[in-house]
DNA sequence: TTGAGGGATGAAATCCTTTTCAGCGGCAGG
DNA sequence: CCTGCCGCTGAAAAGGATTTCATCCCTCAA
């Protein structure tokens, strides 16, 4: 008992004038008032809805865009998410987000979808920062800007925080609280994320390697970003003959792992100094409470969106980046060493 | 520099054959071997993407299938989005999440866009008890598959949980546990989870009316189901000249804010008997830790995709709703009332 | 009065695939 | 040897919108 499709032409039909009118009636084309109200009329009758597939292949493009990331279950994303929606609210786009899983060949996938969907435009947060091949895209002209995490050699526009100098920061406190045998997990050797907030770990070790810090990589782990993740690389720190005194985790639900591990060996900050690259969620009901980068998720999104939306109206601006400021939220879990 | 696109035609033409056999090449058909292969050739050097937009028209049916959810920032969603995404990757389609964000006018774009879009199936968390329609989308022969949340009349397969059992075995838990002025926090009047928890709540209470039990509505708060809603109703429920001895909040979110509230001012579970109908996220880490009426999220959003799928290949059975069993994780929050 | 200019309109081309249909050739069975 | 069937193939239609192009008609200026 399938609805029959309206189409144009039967509201062509019911209005008395031809599909082109109809047409020119909802893309705002020239149209006497007089027969652009009874299409209007015609059409409500009728119950049309365009059929946007035929659209999108008459104009060559569609209007969703793609907001491709790699773990929904990160509220990181999911808060990144809603900044990307909020901003295209005020446009006609719909947003429709696709989960990577961190799983080129899953973001692959999508990225083909978007291409072959002839998407208006996609923010991606690249699951890989080698694999992660943007070319068809931009070769097609779709404009496509990276967000938080950035593709190697992508000519595209870009928006993330200063994960080097965030990590620097933050490592530098770790210091200066007292701490000495600094531990940092970070994500897997693929993301840029990763390997800077990793290097401002290491510059800030360096710069204070008199005062009988350890600064080697003894004390660095790479994990994979998620909770397990987090919870097996401390475990393996703790199994040190020297473990370390304070630890720095590279992402919010990595740190969840790392709380999870003290705690089972009784160990709770801030006696072992942590601090979290990104805010871990619901952070008020933490006990004690962590201290933090905190990262502009929702600006993230945000932003990212504008730059879409400017680059789709063809702007012919040279391809930006856009690098927004993290702050160092002081809390009680790195309130200095225990004493021996 | 926008780059050519290649279409099925110029594989044809590099090929020496039509494109309609360029076309059964991708697509099943039967074509001597020698033949495919210099089609498959041709493809690859040139660099050949089918247009799914073309192809979707065609077929009347495209290989994406749309999850909307009201809240992309609840784990609870994200979870169930995992569940279908796990259930889809088995097949050739794709999974696009769209967020309605508890809101009837943006879910009714994104039903458009997946009428629209012929989308090949739907699964849809419904803003609203009554005013989602569905209606279109099944007249027109699409799979719809309501999840967690009852949109009223519709014509679909659904899966749920047992809002109204779980409602009623969690008060009874905090009347055993000694609580007599027991609050039930629920979500807005429209949706199905709202009014069925609640149903349960009022039930449990009502049986046990004998024992100095307050069993009227003076404890019963409507919110958003959203943090900042349950922390309003909480610091309402609170400036009572009674207060609640315990609370029965209807989701997780809306936890984080009561507990909030309550430390505010001092309270603690479980002096104040608080249960959660969700985990709420990173349970792990919350002390005292919560005890709450937990809900098969990712198991609800993997039996609606394989509901659907099971649609989708043309399954005469008839409409089933499918109801999942929640389970009672009794933990430190709902000890016993304070003894004043 | 005539020509230019311009707004409104419809026919038809276009976007790119899939699918129907008819034709062709080969093979097996009568 | 003929018929029927089957597998392979290409031409062309179909899917539903947008857009180009030509036409018509009207107005205004010379």
């Amino acid at each position: 008992m399938r609805a029959q499709v309206v189409t144009i032409h039967d509201v062509a039909r019911a209005a008395g004038v031809s599909p082109a009118t109809v047409s020119r009636v909802f893309n705002g084309g020239n149209v006497t008032p007089a027969r652009a109200q009874s299409v209007q009329e015609a059409a409500a009758a009728l119950g049309f809805a365009p059929n946007r597939l035929a659209r999108s292949l008459r104009k060559q493009r569609s209007s969703v865009i793609a907001l491709i990331i790699p773990d929904i279950e990160n509220p990181f994303f999911t808060s990144l998410a809603r900044g990307v929606e909020d901003a295209a609210q005020r446009t006609s786009l719909s947003v429709v987000l696709c989960n990577s899983d961190e799983d080129t060949d899953k973001e692959r996938r999508y990225l083909e979808v978007a291409l072959g969907e002839q998407m208006a435009g996609v923010i991606v947060a690249s699951a890989s920062r080698d694999e992660t091949d943007l070319g068809p895209l931009t070769a097609r002209g779709v404009p496509v800007v990276a967000v938080d995490r950035r593709p190697r050699d992508a000519e595209v526009d870009a928006v993330r925080v200063d994960d080097r100098h965030g990590g620097e920061v933050a490592t530098r406190h770790l210091l200066q609280a007292g701490y000495r045998r600094i531990a940092c997990i970070t994500g897997p050797a693929g993301a840029s994320t990763s390997e800077e907030r990793l290097a401002g770990y290491r510059a800030a070790l360096h710069s204070a390697r008199r005062d009988g810090v350890t600064a080697d990589d003894a004390y660095v782990r790479h994990a994979d970003f998620r909770v397990e993740g987090g919870r097996a690389a401390m475990r393996d720190l703790l199994a040190l003959p020297e473990p370390p005194d304070a630890v720095f985790v590279a992402n919010n639900l990595m740190t969840i792992g790392v709380l999870d591990a003290l705690g089972e060996v009784g160990r709770t900050p801030p006696g072992v100094g942590v601090l979290s690259f990104g805010d871990v969620p619901w952070a008020s009901l933490v006990r004690p409470s962590l201290t933090a980068v905190e990262l502009p998720s929702y600006e993230l999104g945000r932003t990212a969106a504008d730059l879409l939306l400017q680059r789709m109206e063809g702007s012919g601006s040279p391809l930006q980046t856009v690098v927004l400021r993290t702050t160092l939220q002081i809390r009680e879990s790195t309130a200095g060493p225990a004493t021996d």
